[in-house]
RNA sequence: GCCCCCAUCGUCUAGAGGCCUAGGACGCCACCCUUUCAAGGUGGAGAUCAGGGGUUCGAAUCCCCUUGGGGGCACCA
């Protein structure tokens, strides 16, 4: 895998990663991380720590390659960071310029500019036109002496490419409708479809895995193992994954931040698990698999050829599968960044029952058991005193229920302040009162939590405790009081 | 414009000539359970397998065309 630390470890680049693990795992090969950093301007050491630590995150590990941002490398065909490979692209571009497989271009931009809007106006494929190709000794001083930079630029052999992709199968592609293309810039550092190359063959790579969008690149590369010698590795073309308009997923239809994902409290189990299926099935009805399943599991030639829609939906119906597939004592554990300092570790774990089954991302905690953390005065201000009044009751009876469940529940110590000592007493209030149980349950409810929807009424009474759930039931009664019914 | 790739419910997918009156899951809708919301359970709607031609006794599965969609055409990766 080769990632380019040009931003955040994206969705798509995680799931390349993950298939590229699973391929190695599978097999038994060797998993490479490999850095691609030649773009220095937009390459940063922040965004490859982002990257590795996302990976890790996710549970992928490999075999080669720098093990920690800016971290020193493991593996015997180190370095895996492009940025210190520069030496080897000027030998094997030396050798190219040797063997006459390339060739310095002087042209400049504005010339090759002119080149290609021409080509466009006769509705032939933009392309180099070979200027350069074969200047005599005289042509190229004059150039020099003008002060012009070189490009080098590769002999694209104009024959019939052919493939036998991973995932597609027999792929083939007509170099004669290439152009000579630049392996590397006038300033001297080397271009992408080159350094792969280099390092891929260097680095006795065996398997490409990578997306779809590099379908185009895979036959000029291929040229570029010939030309060098190099021994060909397999090559497979993933699907991309789409956004829900089935275009190219990007950052702005669909979330793409791994690190997004991670704070909003998804885990990464079902991220793998998810991002999985996105282009891959096992073949049968199963879906939920563990990384360890997928590694025994997984293989290429079931993957897709058709690009994938991220459906957010089934995400987060998978994060909601594992969250509750977690002990309480785990995703007390896991839930403590999402909830104030100021809670205590018992109080989250006694919180966890009450949560469990109505998380969908753990950061939905905050907004589940947010009564607990808050004030009364702050609880007494997220609703209306309407809210208080029983479906079909009158705000007098909303009073009236208030008032005798409070007095009931003032009786009972702090020791027995226990969710089913509270629902018990409760109901009798209710039958007492001629209530139904859930009429008079709502406003208990929303007095309590400041909700009309809320965990289970009693378990977070009893978490809040005696003293906070009777003031603010006080509290109800008189924001009740100042709508003029009160009393 | 040129080149390449792809095509089963809204979405992720099962399906490699007869097991398909196309299965599962998410989402959606009902009902059950139930103190709200969830979770769980049961059931339902939802795809004439993009369309049209072939091949075959037989096609979602093979071939061709059309249409639609996507990707790529840089001194980006």
């Amino acid at each position: 895998m080769a990632p380019s630390p040009t931003g955040p470890l994206h969705i798509g680049t995680a799931r390349t990663s993950l298939y590229n693990y699973l391929t190695a795992r599978h097999g038994g090969g060797t998993f490479v991380l490999r850095i691609e950093d030649t773009d220095v301007a937009r390459s940063t050491t922040e965004f490859e720590r982002d990257i590795i630590e996302g990976l890790h995150w996710l549970g992928i590990s490999w075999d080669e390659g720098p093990q920690a941002a800016g971290g020193d490398d493991i593996g015997p065909y180190g370095p895996y960071r492009q940025s210190q490979r520069l030496d080897r692209y000027a030998a094997a571009a030396e050798r190219l310029l040797a063997g006459g497989n390339a060739y310095r271009c002087y042209c400049t931009p504005e010339e090759l500019d002119a080149v290609r809007r021409e080509q466009e106006a006769d509705h032939e494929a933009p392309r180099y036109n070979g200027r350069c190709r074969s200047l005599s000794d005289d042509e190229r001083a004059a150039f020099e002496a003008e002060g012009r930079q070189a490009a080098i630029r590769f002999v694209v052999p104009p024959e019939t490419v052919v493939w036998d992709d991973l995932v597609r199968g027999d792929v083939e592609f007509d170099n004669a409708l290439l152009g000579d293309f630049v392996i590397v810039r006038a300033d001297g550092s080397p271009l992408y479809n080159f350094t792969v190359v280099v390092d891929d063959a260097e680095m006795y790579i065996s398997h490409v895995i990578r997306g779809e969008d590099h379908i185009s690149n895979t036959p000029k590369q291929i040229a570029l193992y010939r030309a060098l010698g190099y021994e060909l590795p397999r090559f497979g073309h993933i699907p991309l994954i789409l956004n829900p308009d089935r275009t190219k997923m990007s950052k702005r239809k669909t979330q793409t931040g791994v690190d997004e994902y991670r704070a909003q409290g998804y885990l990464p189990e079902a991220l793998v698990n998810f991002l999985a299926f996105l282009g891959w099935s096992p073949g049968t009805e199963e879906e939920l698999f563990s990384l360890r399943e997928l590694e025994e599991r997984f293989d290429l030639d079931k993957v897709h050829k058709g690009g994938a829609v991220f459906d957010k939906d089934r995400l987060d119906y998978l994060n909601g599968v594992y969250i509750r597939s977690l002990t309480d004592e785990q995703l007390a554990l896991a839930l403590r960044p999402y909830l104030p300092d100021a809670a205590v570790d018992e109080t989250v774990l006694r919180l966890v029952p009450l949560v469990k089954e109505r998380l969908v991302r753990l950061s939905d905690v905050g907004e589940l058991v947010g009564f607990l953390f808050a004030d009364d005065a702050e609880v007494a201000s997220w609703y209306e005193s309407e809210e208080l009044v029983p479906r079909k009751g009158e705000v007098v009876d909303a009073a009236s229920a208030l008032r005798a469940v409070r007095d009931e529940l003032t009786r009972l110590t702090d020791a027995d302040w226990a969710a089913d000592l509270l629902e018990t007493r409760c109901r009798e209030v209710a039958e007492r009162l001629g209530f139904k149980a859930g009429d008079l349950f709502k406003p208990i409810r929303v007095a309590v939590t400041g909700r009309s929807v809320s965990p289970p009424l009693f378990g977070s009474m009893e978490l809040l405790g005696r003293e906070r759930s009777l003031a603010r039931m006080d509290d109800a009664l008189g924001k009740l009081a100042t709508v003029g019914v009160g009393g």
